[in-house]
DNA sequence: GACCAGGCACATC
DNA sequence: GATGTGCATGGT
């Protein structure tokens, strides 16, 4: 398994060049993302997220007191902008409750203990955790997404309904736990799901990984 | 016009 | 524990 992971990356690094992870300016916005993104393409995302730039609210406190409404406006292009203009709200509590809205201080917090506060925020789950670890807080965290589960599972590597935890656990006992690997590798994943690997997607017999 | 997208919570069995 | 459903816009 550690040589067929290393050999996936090595080709997906070979074919597609490094990806430049999280698109984003700030570790702060890199949260909103993935917030929003839940189930909704980047494209639309990256709408909201140039909305609320534009009124200068792309920070906690703002954001945090911005009536629901207004809220909900911004982040109409991203979708199910209701849920999340909510999941927003609830992270934003908590980040300014527990940290004071300082990503400095919640990256002090032990990787594993912040997992655990981060799942009990309603609306953010693994996905969303992991995301937020490794690519807001460079915590070297796997994240396990749909692309990354039909690909493995496409090729013979996990079983299509297997726990996040357990596809988690194969990268994590199988690679170096560094976060420009693991940055890298589910970037790539993406971008290869991107470009060959959606739902019923007729490109799938030519990706670049056969 | 159908299908899909960088999930998650909740209901029901 | 497994399975089904609502949430919603915008691109292909």
């Amino acid at each position: 398994m550690k040589k067929r992971l290393a050999a996936i990356y090595d080709k997906l690094y070979a074919h597609f060049g490094p990806q430049g992870w999280w698109p984003a300016s700030s570790a702060f916005e890199v949260i909103v993302g993935a917030i929003l993104t839940q189930n909704t393409s980047w494209v639309n995302v990256e709408k909201a997220v140039a909305n609320l730039k534009k009124d200068k609210a792309l920070n906690p406190r703002r954001l945090l007191n911005m009536n629901n409404k207004r809220l909900a406006g911004f982040l109409r292009p991203a979708g199910y902008y209701n849920i999340k203009t909510k999941r927003l709200k609830e992270f934003l509590k908590f980040f300014c409750q527990e940290y004071r809205g300082n990503i400095a201080r919640m990256s002090a917090k032990k990787t594993q203990d912040l997992r655990l506060q981060l799942l009990k925020v309603h609306g953010v789950g693994q996905e969303t955790a992991d995301s937020i670890l490794l690519y807001a807080l460079n915590k070297p965290v796997f994240v396990v997404d749909a692309y990354t589960r039909r690909i493995l599972s496409r090729h013979g590597l996990v079983r299509p309904d297997m726990e996040y935890a357990e596809i988690q656990n194969l990268f994590r006992k199988n690679l170096k736990n560094s976060v420009k690997l693991f940055n890298e590798y589910h970037a790539l994943l993406v971008k290869l799901g991107k470009d060959y690997c959606r739902k019923n997607n007729p490109k799938c017999q030519v990706c670049p990984l056969k």
